[in-house]
DNA sequence: CGATAATTAATCGTGCGCGATATAAAACGT
DNA sequence: ACGTTTTATATCGCGCACGATTAATTATCG
């Protein structure tokens, strides 16, 4: 009975199969305000600190340039933010809120307090949860690194 | 202050980079077995249980058949699995591992550990987690069902 | 100053992951 | 038995997500 390649006992499947049960319940939430799960998270990003440039941008959500370039295109497309190369440094990408992507935050408002509400916990509960998976998150960073 | 649409307080964020992260930690070793991260869950789950249909493999992973049916083909194409049509019910589609398939077991053996190990956490404290992010994933499934 | 190295985005190819749809087989109702 | 409905898998289009590579710009060093 030591066998331990059970998948119900992996905590990678627990966090792979919750990661979509996030998505299947923002899904239709998203759908109202137009964006993808990834689109929202950049958009949060963006609401909280303007202008940040595609580097930036990645590092604080964990992606590559090779995700981030066709994400932010298409967020230009539905006219949610501007992308323009810097002036000083050519090289850099600076990522800005158009009017509409300003708006857009009135919208996406409620939609944390609807996530708390399906998951079925309380805030300090819902916090401390978060608060374990970041450690897990970095300490499986950390030994990549 | 009360506006909660902060990225690093997202119960989904964490989630999200964490699903990411374990990812990043398997690679590496899946790269050696020459499986993907979704291949290597089938592949567990074949282990379990041999002979699953698409169906119940898709519900074991919580995949939809549009996901799975390209996966398993190219299982087939590594030569791991066999797919072969029911005799008894035509529609359904038996998944079953090939001797490569279950000579693979082996080599993967070792994984959950260097897994718990990057983790940088003990057994009890990871079951303790696993269980959580379970409970989690059931109340977010049963808000949309 | 000029060659080289480093940095930043973008591009390309592969593999998910899903919703919508299609196709085929089985089950059902009359 | 036959048309209808249900079920199981497959197909298609779109959007991630990443590794590898490329292109352009900036920094560095002799």
């Amino acid at each position: 009975m030591q066998d331990q390649l059970k998948l119900d006992s992996f905590i990678c499947f627990a966090v792979y199969t919750a990661s979509h049960a996030l998505n299947r319940v923002y899904k239709p939430l998203l759908d109202a305000l137009g964006l993808t799960y990834p689109q929202y998270l950049a958009m949060v990003s963006l609401w909280e600190q303007d202008g940040q440039t595609v580097g930036g941008l990645g590092e604080k959500l964990f992606l590559e340039s090779s995700t981030l370039t066709p994400l932010l295109k298409r967020l230009e497309t539905a006219g949610y933010v501007r992308r323009e190369r810097s002036r000083e440094d050519e090289r850099v990408v600076v990522v800005r809120l158009s009017e509409e992507g300003i708006r857009l935050k009135e919208k996406a408002i409620g939609i944390p307090g609807c996530i708390a509400a399906a998951s079925g916990r309380d805030a300090v509960d819902l916090t401390r949860l978060q608060a374990e998976i970041v450690a897990l998150r970095e300490a499986l960073n950390k030994s990549v690194a």
